[in-house]
DNA sequence: CTTGACCTTACAGTATAGGGGAAGGTGTAC
DNA sequence: GTACACCTTCCCCTATACTGTAAGGTCAAG
């Protein structure tokens, strides 16, 4: 199978599938005589792996040190294990940073209400842009 | 004020102050004989901005878009107030994506503590990384 | 023999927000 | 006069996941 009927099959672009090589998320295949990349059906497998490993939010570097694992003959579960529990750790972390900003922009929302756009000093650019409680900290020194 | 004392009361660096005037984001400051930028007091408050737009979420270019306003001698409010909403619809968006990969998280992690790493195939490098119903569609082409 | 589809490598660029360090000028203190 | 802090411009580097383009090789059909 050329790069091209891969591509078609996974979805993926020739050039996609090219840098995951480089970044050695897929083993070197072996080549035809005119030098074309000739891969196997077990890449479709990786292809699978590496689409769903990067839904569920996992990195390409991260990918790769699973698969080196696989490529060592070892079985990565036990690292993956620990690498879907961190991984929610830190999405739980960024998705409440996410919901603070949330918080302070509905703040600056309310406060634009109430504001009037004639009364806007030009020393801060615009005073619908100002540190509440909630962002307090960031620019307060000034 | 020269531009390491701006820093200073500021909190930031001067090569961050130097990269926000290439930008556009500072305009450019008078200079001393000697060449070195000269800063007036009104840029604490332009800087106050930046920082307390970046802290809710507003990138450099949105900004260096608002503070274009007011250079011109325009109020940016409305375009301000009007960048509020679709900052906070981006980021409701942003935080509902986060939620339904934090459920694909949590699938996969369920699925990991009934599995047993010894059965895992090497076929497609690790049997906790699958697709569930929740990441239906990516690689299912496959 | 030529066209066209497909393949190859390699270099550069995208966006974001700066940081690192070189090579050299300025200003003040001793 | 020289040490030292501070300033200048300039170019490259970081991470992420690729895409674009150039210049050229391979292969089957007509």
């Amino acid at each position: 199978m050329l790069i091209g009927e891969l591509a078609a099959k996974t979805g993926l672009t020739t050039k996609a599938i090219r840098f995951y090589e480089a970044q050695g998320l897929l083993q070197r295949p072996r080549r035809t005589a005119g030098g074309y990349r000739d891969y196997g059906e077990d890449t479709l497998g990786r292809i699978s792996f590496i689409r769903v490993g990067q839904a569920v939010g996992f990195t390409l570097g991260e990918l790769r040190e699973v698969i080196a694992f696989r490529d060592r003959g070892q079985a990565p579960c036990c690292h993956v294990a620990d690498m879907l529990e961190q991984k929610a750790a830190d999405l739980d972390e960024r998705i409440a940073e996410l919901m603070s900003l949330r918080e302070s922009l509905q703040a600056l929302r309310d406060r634009a209400s109430k504001l009037d756009p004639t009364t806007c000093p030009s020393t801060t650019v615009c005073h619908l842009i100002w540190p509440d409680a909630r962002t307090a900290g960031v620019g307060s020194e000034i």
